[in-house]
DNA sequence: AGGATTAATGTAAAGGATTACAATTCGCCT
DNA sequence: AGGCGAATTGTAATCCTTTACATTAATCCT
């Protein structure tokens, strides 16, 4: 199939500027003030040249106008891995934000890898972007510099070790533990169990931190037992759930490093013939769009992501207009009760 | 915080091509021609210049090279959904296409809404980009007019009411339907049911009519209340497998119109301590990443996601080489058997 | 009405690369 | 050494806008 795009009559002269100025027997300058809505034009002038574009369908090259003002209106996004579902809902915020700017963005995905994220940034700066957000989980230092040494404003999502040196949205994990062990002891729990994640991870030893500084706030004791590491995955949750179930005296209740394994774990409860959340309650992290669709729907707690990408946004455009951020309270982690808890079930006390 | 990105010694020239060339004690051209690979250079020069652009941090001007080559190296990519978990994998695997040309991409989605999808068109093409892939369920004729009257390449997704007049991906529904129907009658299965989607949903008639097409080439009866219409979300196949089971008799398999509603299936039939797949099997379609992640593991059929992308992509270029793009045969759905189906209980057969 | 302001428009110089074409230089041969 | 063709390198025009500055038109005031 072979769409001609340019019929073959056209012996058409390139559209630009010049011509719609002649068609409306105008200056260029004068095209170009009501394109970019300067409000020295006498408005039938301005009427009038919009008409003409219209006849035209004249579109200015982008190309020319960014070489002649040295911004591009283009920003970068760099995330982790747009197949996890923690993503997509950020970046399409942060891209709405952009687009209410008309600046366009362009996004790759590292993959949790460090190299990639090397070239990724590398790529942006390539395509001179006017700003980056680097919204990965890990970041390293040589990356960033080539942001650095170009001139190009940067924006990190949650990297404590980088704070002061390079501009952060961070993100404070405790408020959701919190709320989640109020909500728990509230409900009657005392055996709460923990499905941590590897302490590889900089996220997952923060969360496992988070939970147990909760724990010592609800004057709960940790068990060491009851703490149980996963790989971050559906099938280590449900391995981590099952070594849980299997101790002669279980918890009441499973919080989970993430949403992942809370899905793993419900799944070994569903295996075991523990029903959630009559037996056994269980509670995510993350708040998967999948979350609300579990059986039974997940209790989870919220990291606000069209918040984070807010900040980010805004974060990066005041960076380019030379004013100085403002130092902002984190972005608070929340609890989002569902049905996956519930007050526990009567029997001997394990304690 | 403040992050000083200019230092305030900087009263820097600004570093063009000028500055590499006089640096190197060469012209622009030769700068030129290093940087774009050109094979009329000596190696000894070539590195040499090289060198020094490394020194400098000399990164070109795009904006600048794009104006003078008249093309942007940037495709649009328009979406339904970006957080309908089908598109990441199609927008990863586009993008990594181009990223391997050293195209980049900037994409948008519609949220099903077709005065969105004017507006995206309208802002790639204020974009100036090369060509755009319209991944959509759903397109309007009046949007695509702006890419041709813009002369920019275009390519559609499974819009076979535009066949023969914009590049399209065709996708065929067929296979996977007739491997899924295969699958059960090797298994056992003669009672077979199906949760629709809205006949409103162009893709979602289409499934139907595979999934009756399937029946008749496995000599099976299409039974019409085993045939019920779901609104293509968990909560949707959950309510119509609640009317599928309250039926007097009941198929033992069912099979849905995607996977979210396969995965409301899969609830309902949890609800009812009807077991999946011994009691009852259950076949979605999509293979969203959850699929695999359900319990049990859901059999379903899969798009080749990639694929489409991948013959997105090349359509685009072709066209962009003003060469004739071929037909191709559509790209076929496969079915992914994982748990969530097996041989039908024993009981009373059914017709 | 006429001069002083102010508003609207026009002219032409950037902006930073690519590339046709011209000018050198190199390598090789006799 | 001198000459020729091929391989390199250089010069300068060009891509299309924006915008500082100059110019002209409109408006106001006495």
């Amino acid at each position: 199939m072979r769409l001609s795009i340019l019929g073959p009559e056209q012996r058409q002269v390139t559209m630009d500027i010049l011509q719609v100025a002649k068609r409306a027997k105008v200056s260029t300058a004068t095209v170009s003030r009501v394109l970019n809505g300067s409000t020295n034009v006498r408005e039938k002038t301005s009427a009038h040249v919009r008409r003409v574009i219209a006849e035209l369908n004249y579109i200015p090259n982008r190309n020319a106008r960014n070489l002649r003002v040295g911004r591009t209106r283009l920003f970068g996004l760099i995330v982790s891995d747009i197949n996890n579902s923690f993503f997509p809902e950020l970046i399409d915020a942060f891209e709405s934000h952009a687009a209410e700017q008309g600046i366009e963005v362009i996004f790759t995905h590292t993959n949790y890898d460090l190299t990639r994220l090397h070239n990724c940034v590398r790529r942006m700066i390539d395509r001179n972007v006017d700003a980056i957000a680097v919204m990965t989980s890990e970041v390293d230092e040589k990356s960033l510099k080539q942001a650095i040494t170009a001139r190009i404003p940067l924006v990190l999502l949650n990297q404590r070790e980088f704070e002061g040196k390079y501009p952060n949205v961070v993100v404070e994990y405790a408020t959701g533990f919190e709320e989640a062990l109020e909500h728990l002891q509230v409900l009657g729990h005392h055996d709460i169990g923990f499905i941590a994640g590897p302490n590889s991870l900089n996220s997952a030893v923060r969360r496992k931190e988070a939970f147990q500084a909760a724990l010592r706030h609800h004057g709960l004791r940790e068990r060491p037992k009851w703490i149980v590491v996963g790989d971050m995955r559906v099938e280590g949750g449900r391995i981590a759930m099952e070594t849980l179930l299997s101790q002669k005296s279980r918890p009441t209740a499973v919080l989970a490093s993430n949403d992942l394994m809370a899905m793993g774990a419900l799944q070994a409860a569903h295996a075991a013939s523990i029903r959630v959340p009559e037996d056994i309650s269980i509670i995510g992290f993350d708040d998967l769009p999948v979350a609300g669709m579990m059986y039974p729907p997940l209790t989870t707690m919220r990291l606000p992501r069209r918040e984070i990408a807010a900040r980010a946004f805004a974060n990066l455009q005041t960076q380019l207009l030379g004013e100085t951020v403002p130092a902002r309270p984190p972005i608070q982690s929340r609890l989002v009760v569902r049905e996956s808890t519930a007050p526990p079930a009567m029997r001997t006390r394990s304690i």
